[in-house]
DNA sequence: GTAATAGTACTCGGATAGTAAGTGTCCGAGTTAACCGGG
DNA sequence: CCCGGTTAACTCGGACACTTACTATCCGAGTACTATTAC
């Protein structure tokens, strides 16, 4: 198992599709679809995303996310602490206080401090984490942009638009050919389709 | 779970014992019970540190083991990968090849080189095997022997020295309990005081 | 025309499998040192 | 005094429980928007 998991990955790529501002935000099934990861999945990954202040999130029908900040403020390791929090790097178990020597408990300089050892693992998370720092979403869009064709971004979109709007009309559509099926309307009660 | 997990930390812990050459070399079970550890997990521990060629094990009776190169030349990095191996800090979905507007196959552009976000966890990778490789056994010992009282290695290399004595005459020992008890003895009875 | 209402799509959160990895234990095989008795 | 057999202690490696975390799925609750109906 990788210390940076399948979720933070997963996020990254979503926000890099948010970086543009959309018309409509972007449902959590949408940009599960299409970058072909589980949906169900995603959907318990965005509201880390949210509690983060990283993305915004609308509720009810037409719902959807947008990014809260502006990209250029948002970085790495901003998303791998929001999804995965401050885990550490190395959990030091204190061996020093363990020596078979310290018959009646272990002495003052044994336990005060931090461990030696502990010590250069400190420093070496506190260098991967300033190297995430460094990168903001906005540079990693920048990036793939440079990467694909003129247009692909505009197409993005346009696909996001699209199956935005075609959820839109799909209750009207649905009315429709309930009405060209010749059944009668029913005033109030309306029939549950499917 | 940590990235950097327990073994590496006991692994470390007994190096560092082993760093001031020992007259008989440590078997692995006094080097448990001398930091009170494990003794059945350290034994599948020690032999990945030998396999990286950082101790020699020496087998049989009153074998144990010692450091085989100079401390100054074996780096936190080396202990982490001997025990853990070269596990990355993430591995990467490739994501970028499963979008949905990709109907037929994706191109080129889409797989080929590296994924950026990839690119990024990389580079933090490469810092943080940096910043691990930059400490080296002789430098932990050098900061622990300034926390530890002045006699306190001494003590340590004493009580080992003290374990492989009492080790050596233990079986005399036992056989004059046996001949006490009066249990006949079968072929080549054995008698000798510690 | 305006207000109430029903329906739908979405987010959010909890509950729950399944899977992979790390921790820890146990046992058998092979190896070496020490010891004993017999020459 | 020396030689061969026996025993004990150690390393090494495989097999096996146990725990934990991550991935993934499912379902219920709440919320907002739309369309329809009634006044």
């Amino acid at each position: 198992m990788a210390y940076i998991g399948t979720a933070v990955e997963y996020a990254l790529h979503c926000l890099l599709w948010l970086v543009e501002p959309l018309s409509t935000p972007a449902s959590s099934g949408d940009l599960a679809e299409l970058q072909g990861v589980p949906a169900a999945f995603l959907a318990k990954i965005l509201p880390k995303l949210e509690r983060a202040r990283i993305v915004t999130a609308a509720e009810g029908a037409r719902g959807g996310y947008r990014l809260e900040r502006p990209p250029a403020g948002i970085t790495v390791l901003d998303v791998v602490e929001a999804i995965e929090g401050r885990k550490p790097l190395f959990d030091c178990q204190e061996i020093r206080g363990r020596c078979a020597l310290f018959r009646d408990g272990a002495p003052r300089w044994a336990t005060s401090g931090i461990c030696s050892i502990h010590a250069v693992m400190v420093r070496a998370e506190e260098v991967l984490r300033a190297e995430l720092a460094r990168t903001t979403l906005a540079d990693l869009a920048r990036t793939v942009g440079r990467k694909a064709p003129a247009g692909f971004a505009g197409d993005v979109r346009a696909w996001l638009g699209e199956r935005a709007a075609l959820r839109a009309s799909r209750g009207a559509r649905r009315d429709e050919e309930w009405a060209g099926s010749g059944v009668g309307r029913a005033p109030a009660p309306r029939r549950k389709v499917r």
